[in-house]
DNA sequence: CCAGATATTGCACGAATCTGCACGAAATTA
DNA sequence: TAATTTCGTGCAGATTCGTGCAATATCTGG
């Protein structure tokens, strides 16, 4: 590994992580202690990092941590999850869909909740990995990968043994009359189950699918208890959707 | 071959990297390494490339996405991982367990593998998104957080109902006497079972792990069919290791 | 075709750089 | 305060670098 490259990669580290550790880096890439170490110095001297004794800080306090830019947020999705996050208090069992939308609610969860979630996507069992108070169970199956969720038989039998509180439902569309729909079939028939396990059932709604309709049903707007909009959705969609029983909340 | 066109591949190969080093070079085009460092230093003075010491960098910091990174590979990894992929053939049921030296045989995976993957690892599960000819089927359980695996009765069941041809086992140690050992109990059995479900195991060691031991025993070396270790791993550790009916591959 | 000019390549050798280790100093933690 | 961890410096071995030089190949003009 050239010494440039690796200045290289720690900045990249520094900035993703927002703090590298010398012993960990040492570790990490296989070399000792000293080169890190000479390396945080050299980098300090050129004051692209802060040394700290045990390590290095980015200059100047992080921006926004890379890794969760990852997928892209836009502010509208993150105050969604935020208003989905809020929905979860101590002691809950949750049941997570796949999707972009239910990632954003365990990016709003405090680190200091303490409640069991139980998912069939591995993309949500990940993010799950930095929240040490929380219960996590894996719903297995065969993997579905347009939407990276468990399917099929296994994951069907798994969840025909839960019992959960809430339920954040993930849908490609949310129609007044066409109700809730998403992509496959098969994916369908899961969601409806962990519908039919869940006391509860939310659902996050960005702007894009209010009103749209894809292939398969999933349920009526009748059997979710909470549709979470974006703040500035569109009235009309609003009023069209009322009447049928689900409460709606605006988020942000 | 023609300096220009020589010119012309280091820089192709620095786009395509994002690196190169002088003496990989050199052996690669079968010139002495003076004639490399010449290049490169022309290519500096023009601007094309940036010269550090042992090769060159680009110009421009380095377009090859962070996120690949999230994990740090080292060579020796990479090549472990590279063994590992090419006991894969078309048709078989691979069982992969968690950590991050079975990671990197999804890395090493060729495009157009196709087989059935089985994983109790959300993590590896995630990684296995790009490969659309791979049948990925996730075992659910508990989340097992320090190493991200699914274990506890719900795995356990899962993992009675499959046959598998071959399994790719993490371990933390692995002693002549001792055998292989894993840092949890819970975890320990799991291992176990997906041994005992596949037709072969194999075991990817870096050089750490040689020799050393962990609180949990998986089994004895002659539970295993295949151990993969470094290219560079100490003589003395695998001459102890032999004669326990493993057949020891060095990778790279 | 030939002779000289020019460019390219490999080798030698001293200089510079990089890396790991040892040891005492400083900072952190209990 | 005492024990542990981390830091910084000096040093030695190994690798890499740059320059000068000679040998060979290629080009150019007559």
């Amino acid at each position: 590994m050239l010494t440039s490259q690796r200045k290289r990669l720690i900045l990249d580290l520094l900035a993703r992580d927002g703090q590298v550790v010398a012993k960990q880096l040492s570790h990490q890439l296989e070399l000792s202690e000293d080169t890190i170490r000479r390396d945080l110095r050299e980098l300090a001297a050129e004051g692209l990092l802060l040394r700290v004794h045990g390590g290095a800080m980015p200059v100047s306090p992080t921006v926004v941590p890379i890794a969760e830019r990852r997928t892209i947020s836009t502010d509208a999705k993150s105050a969604l999850g935020k208003a989905g996050a809020d929905l979860i208090h101590d002691g809950m069992t949750v049941v997570f869909d796949g999707g972009t939308s239910n990632l954003e609610i365990i990016r709003h969860l405090p680190v200091a909740a303490r409640f069991t979630a139980i998912t069939h996507s591995p993309t949500i069992a990940v993010a799950l990995e930095d929240r040490p108070n929380v219960d996590a169970v894996i719903i297995g199956g065969k993997l579905f990968r347009h939407s990276m969720v468990a399917v099929g038989a296994l994951a069907a039998e798994a969840i025909s043994r839960i019992r959960a509180d809430l339920f954040f439902l993930g849908v490609t569309g949310v129609h007044p009359t066409e109700g809730l729909t998403t992509g496959d079939m098969e994916e369908a028939a899961i969601k409806r189950q962990l519908m039919a396990c869940s006391a509860e059932t939310a659902v996050l709604a960005t702007n894009d699918k209010l009103g749209a309709v894809s292939p398969f049903q999933i349920g009526g707007l009748g059997d979710i208890a909470t549709l979470i909009v974006e703040s500035n959705a569109a009235d009309e969609r609003i009023v069209a959707l009322a009447g049928s029983g689900v409460s709606i909340l605006r988020a942000g």
